[in-house]
DNA sequence: GCCAACGTTGGC
DNA sequence: GCCAACGTTGGC
């Protein structure tokens, strides 16, 4: 079993949004970053993933998903008339990939970056996520990680 | 294979 | 809205 973090724009897609979707599951479309994608392609059914909003009043972790199917060619990647078409990308080797995912539970209040960032010397201090300039919407998180923000929310 | 230009992300 | 950071593209 492995730990990851997802980023998501509440504007766009937030973890009310997955709340109310059906069977609190949705797919993860439109992921056009490389490394983001070989993540998605790491995933395994029952993986855990902290739900992270980004660009927003109150960047941080607004829950837990889980991943409920693993990765599979992303269709708006065929779609001319979508903004994710890539046009290089060939049916018979979709480029890109996503999985879809499952709320687990979303916290009371979102667990801030600011909150994080009081530990990025201590017991977060290799989180990926936190790291200077870091802009990959999909990220691995170890499981140490995963149990100290656990317990701090 | 280098690297400048460009586009995007995301915190502030 | 600004801008630092970084990925991607494309000319050479």
């Amino acid at each position: 079993m492995n730990y990851w973090l997802m980023k998501s724009e509440p504007s766009v897609f937030g973890i009310d949004n997955l709340a109310r979707a059906k069977n609190s599951t949705t797919g993860w479309d439109g992921v056009r970053n490389f490394q983001a994608r070989n993540y998605m392609r790491e995933m395994r059914k029952g993986d855990l993933v902290f739900f992270y909003h980004s660009s927003c009043e109150v960047p941080g972790i607004a829950g837990v998903a889980t991943v409920q199917r693993e990765a599979y060619p992303d269709p708006t990647q065929f779609d001319s008339k979508h903004d994710h078409y890539d046009a290089a990308s060939k049916a018979d080797e979709p480029r890109w990939s996503m999985v879809d995912v499952k709320l687990v539970r979303k916290f009371d209040e979102v667990l801030s970056l600011d909150e994080l960032r009081k530990h990025a010397a201590g017991k977060l201090k290799d989180m990926v996520v936190l790291k200077r300039g870091n802009r990959l919407s999909i990220t691995p998180v170890t499981k140490s990680e995963w149990h100290f923000i656990e317990a701090l929310v």
